[in-house]
DNA sequence: AATGAATGAGAGTTCATTCAT
DNA sequence: AATGAATGAACTCTCATTCAT
């Protein structure tokens, strides 16, 4: 009675057909944007006819519905890591960029998603409360860094993870992330977080500008 | 006392349709996003015929072409000040906030170019040259600043200009820019570089958490 | 007894609106030509949504690829009888001008086609194929009249059936076929050929210009 | 005072104009069709706006209508020769094989007349006077070389001549014309009509097949 | 559960024509 | 006599959606 594969359970089939179709239509959404997002390619993707598609989802804004899901659940599962310990900020950051990295599709769709949320309320408010909660939990961190004494306690745990939630959301986009600057960047936020650990991809920078007492 | 308006120079004229209606397309993918471009609506919005549209812009993509030019323009004018003294970067950053802020329409529209520029080489090619640009001019305030001894000798340039470009650029993405995040990130940003001049939007908070010898 | 008609096999009903849409455009193209195509009234004449049109013809090329090919089959079917006994090349001459008469549409496509094929190459390739073929025939029939002793043994057959093939196409012209004149190029033809059987449409006129044996 | 040239007279130069816009849209349609015509283009051709074309004709069919006017003449002025001596028929044929040689554009425009006559009355008028006049004339020439015993008396000079004008008018057809046919049709036609003069382009056919003194 | 066929609404683009200057 | 600018009408083609089967 396992809910996956194509076996007994029908409603589990039918959750395949609508899974299938949506990462069909996440993939299309990654390569060509909403603007480039047609149904019927969708269908065929999956091998299904248009007509089967509108089974499973009754309009095009439903279908997106179930991307937005998707990928929402995509981006969290990765981004809200189980244990935490002490410094597990600097995992979290180097998670965000492995995330960008393996999965490139990620990226282009949430930042799909986020100029969507600019018209869209429904996505506008699905958006805004993963963004809270993304940024509650760097606060978290912070506030538990900062309780551990690996960080400054003078620090606006707010104001930082909001700068962090920036610069990582920032690297979704195209002309960020190309020519190789996201390293940069992420590279220059750990020394201003002081949690710059020198090998990352490349060369050890001992300096820690941040960190005085370090 | 230019000939705007009805007036003498019949080139002029034509030049200010030309900017009334890359003005309307510019409005409307600010509003709807590419995907809601519509020529007879920006046609429209001008008061001429489709037609007349065509007329002056031959194609769909010229238009477009168009509105990038301006935006382009429209950022880059208020973003490379003429002479930049010492701690110039403060106003830079802020020059960029108030530009979001007063003009809204601008944030939304580079968010679709840059996620256009995913796609569209020719897009792309505009953003990434104008994005080096900005590098560099951010890289130049900055080495200055350190030439002066307003910053520590020892950061690495590159880096930071490019987490700066990277933070302004999050600041047009709509979850980064609304429910006054931007001020937040900003505050943040103007600590790491030691050239916050106070909380809020102007009060003076001295802490500068990066710039111990300050 | 086909599966013609609304019956059984499906892809056979496809086929015929497919047909049904081709011969509408057959006769849009003899009534206004090639220039008053559209493909908004071809489909309303088989009562048809011009998006059905377009699911069963991509581009509007494709519809007129779809007429050709049913032109020439309709020209070649009467035009390359069976058997050709001796003298069947009379017969050859009257079927053509019947065929002429009892599907007048069929001169103007023709027509139509002999026109466009100085500017599309695609269209010109079929149609010199098709009367390379008509040439060759007509040649073998002269040949072979010859051989048997029918026609004199000097003539030039490459010659003689360029001419007669010139002839015949003249006659898809309007100004040509108009007026009767019709049957008087084809009585000339024939009695140049020594196979005139008569005059007007029937009557006896063993003038015979051609073949003093005979 | 000629009434030519860019002189004094006012109404030449109006009327160079028109010439030089009915010689645009003649060239045109040979090389497009009807189909193809567009008047932008035809302004354009001569250095003109459109508005202007529109000002010495006041609409598209009026330019037509100069066109149609012009071909005839080129035509007409071309074929109907001053003297015509006893066997001048070779010379007329030879004469429309030239013609349509060296100005290939001729036949095209002809071929595009011929068949816009099939719906467009005004033209089928022009054209059927054209033809008819060109068939009388051919017709005299049969009936005087009939008198001057240059031909066998017995033929039909109606029927022969509308033969002839129909094996001329196929020359002008792009698929008859082409690959070398033209000269193949021309040689069969003198050979039936007794008046090949062996050379012509090519070899040396003292056959003479109607020829009936042979 | 799946499909082929059909459609309405609308997109960008073209073109002959007009009009004020 | 000539033009730039403007337009209406029409064209081909696209796409999400529907419906009978």
């Amino acid at each position: 009675m396992r809910p996956t594969g194509r076996s007994a359970d029908p409603s589990a089939a039918k959750e395949d057909r609508r899974q299938a179709l949506v990462r069909a239509a996440y993939n299309q959404i990654a390569e060509n944007g909403f603007e480039g997002l047609r149904t019927r390619e969708v269908a065929a993707e999956v091998g299904l006819n248009i007509a089967t598609l509108h089974y499973y989802f009754p309009t095009k804004e439903s279908l997106i519905a179930g991307v937005v899901d998707y990928a929402m659940q995509r981006f969290r599962s990765t981004l809200a890591p189980h244990g935490f310990p002490a410094d597990q900020l600097a995992i979290h950051l180097r998670a965000v960029r492995d995330l960008l990295r393996d999965e490139p599709q990620l990226g282009g769709v949430m930042g799909e998603l986020e100029l969507r949320s600019a018209r869209d309320p429904q996505i506008a408010a699905i958006m805004q409360s993963t963004y809270d909660a993304w940024h509650r939990a760097v606060r978290g961190l912070l506030q538990r860094a900062v309780r551990h004494g690996h960080m400054r306690p003078e620090l606006d745990s707010d104001d930082v993870a909001a700068a962090i939630v920036a610069v990582l959301t920032s690297m979704t986009l195209p002309t960020v992330s190309s020519a190789g600057r996201t390293d940069r960047v992420l590279r220059q936020l750990e020394r201003w977080l002081g949690i710059d650990s020198g090998p990352g991809q490349d060369q050890p920078t001992p300096t820690g500008q941040n960190m005085p007492g370090k």
